[in-house]
DNA sequence: ATAATTTGCAGACTATAGTCTGTAGAATCA
DNA sequence: TGATTCTACAGACTATAGTCTGCAAATTAT
């Protein structure tokens, strides 16, 4: 399980709990969708100041997603996790 | 103030404070000198992955420097800082 | 003072972040 | 079941992250 994939599952997470469609958020953020899809999907890693742009409308801050992402990387380290297939 | 600035100094303050020249943390994180010098600089800013190398050898999160970055966007918000030079 | 370490910076390069357009399939709802 | 909304995905593109080499200037130590 890779940091992109990661973050993809923690972004998907915020935007449904949030009840916005990927239009909608890439519309908010300021984000073009497709490059949501690809985030979500876990073929991007966002940068920082895309984080900052995605947990504004998301209603979270940057920090939050990273620490999120950052306790499942250590969850799979710990269960030793190497590249989940699903 | 940009996000660029914001993330350089936050950079440098860690990294000063683990003691480690430019190049130790280079050595360390694995990524380039010339690289660390224009993050700090502001010239560069940083992607997930990026940051999660870097906190590691400067025995912090990624999260946490984020969070530093966002106090101090949040700080220069309401101090109505918008382009501080130096 | 001077030697050694550190940093700034430039140029040229490769890899990847992020955009734009369009289409097909899946999910949701009437 | 047909219309609508949502998402996956592809291709081609531009912008920028990140590398590599090398040198000059600044800092720090001796």
């Amino acid at each position: 399980m890779n940091t992109e994939k990661i973050f993809g599952q923690v972004l998907r997470k915020f935007r449904t709990l949030n009840k916005l469609s990927q239009e909608k958020l890439s519309q908010e953020s300021g984000l073009d969708r497709s490059y949501i899809s690809l985030l979500e999907r876990g073929l991007r890693q966002p940068s920082l100041t895309t984080m900052l742009l995605l947990s504004k409308t998301l209603n979270t801050t940057a920090a939050n997603m990273v620490r999120d992402v950052e306790e499942i990387l250590n969850e799979n380290i710990k269960n030793g996790i190497s590249n989940k297939k699903r």
